[in-house]
DNA sequence: TCCCTAATTGAAATTAATGTTCAATTTCAT
DNA sequence: ATGAAATTGAACATTAATTTCAATTAGGGA
């Protein structure tokens, strides 16, 4: 439910003194009802739809905010735009993207993610963070094409 | 051996009807001789050891070829900066990359490499590429600090 | 060897996304 | 209501990638 993590938000808005602006409000709001993978320009274009004053800016360091308090993770695949979607910590996922419509399909398997610590640890590495990035055809455009 | 594929590179040349520069041929010849994972800026310090004179751009422009060849491959992991590192056709690695030292650690494990096809099988994608980074710190820089 | 044309070079300009500044405005505790 | 502190958004700055273009160079043919 969006409430908690609202209320998540407030929180850390409360601990670190920011006040309540209709503008931060609304893109909160709009970036917790969303469960896409948005950039920057994504985020702004739907925000504007409520209110088409707010600026990148205030977006943008929106998005910043929604990641400092654990709501959004930052991604990056191949295209090199910032993406962000929602984080729960208790899990994690990582994804497919089609190269021909752009759907991003996530997945977790514990079994890579385990082959993963076993082969960093082989190697001495302590990981703290992984992408598994793939990059292919969907079911979809697989069909309507080649 | 560097002799074979600067030979790749020079039937590339030919077929692509491009002329021979003391500028690119230097440019070459150092990345074929590096085995690192190198930025633009990297290799343009390492050529300019042998010649100062030599641009940004021809760098540039060079490791565009060496990737169209088929002989180098462009990275890109979180800083965002690309890095070309030589390919190999017949072989296939993913990465360790060090948050302290920033030291790049390659492994390969055919078992993780299974577990992503059929997890795509498994989702209707038919995969073309992927990039399994993982983040951490390498064995040295635990011992060093904490 | 000389010529000519096409390729090349490198400085500078452009792009595209991220990030910052600052004057004007808004919030909210008092 | 007041005023200090936070916020906003347009404009500016930055960064890495990429392109432009005038001057130079390579190399095939006369
Ligand atoms: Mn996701
Ligand atoms: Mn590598
Ligand atoms: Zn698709
Ligand atoms: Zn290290």
């Amino acid at each position: 439910m969006d409430q908690k993590r609202l209320e998540v938000f407030q929180q850390f808005a409360a601990e670190k003194g920011l006040k309540s602006t209709r503008q931060r409000d609304s893109i909160v709001a709009t970036f917790l009802k969303s469960d896409a993978h948005l950039s920057v320009e994504d985020l702004h274009h739907l925000v504007q739809e409520v209110n088409p004053k707010i600026g990148y800016a205030t977006v943008y360091r929106t998005l910043k905010l929604l990641a400092e308090s654990g709501l959004a993770v930052e991604r990056k695949f191949d295209d090199g735009q910032a993406r962000y979607e929602h984080l729960d910590p208790e899990e994690h996922h990582d994804h497919l993207i089609c190269l021909d419509c752009g759907e991003i399909v996530e997945f977790e398997d514990k079994q890579i993610e385990a082959l993963q610590e076993e082969v960093a640890d082989r190697l001495g590495f302590h990981v703290v963070s992984h992408n598994l990035d793939m990059y292919g055809y969907c079911s979809k455009c697989r069909k309507e094409r080649g």
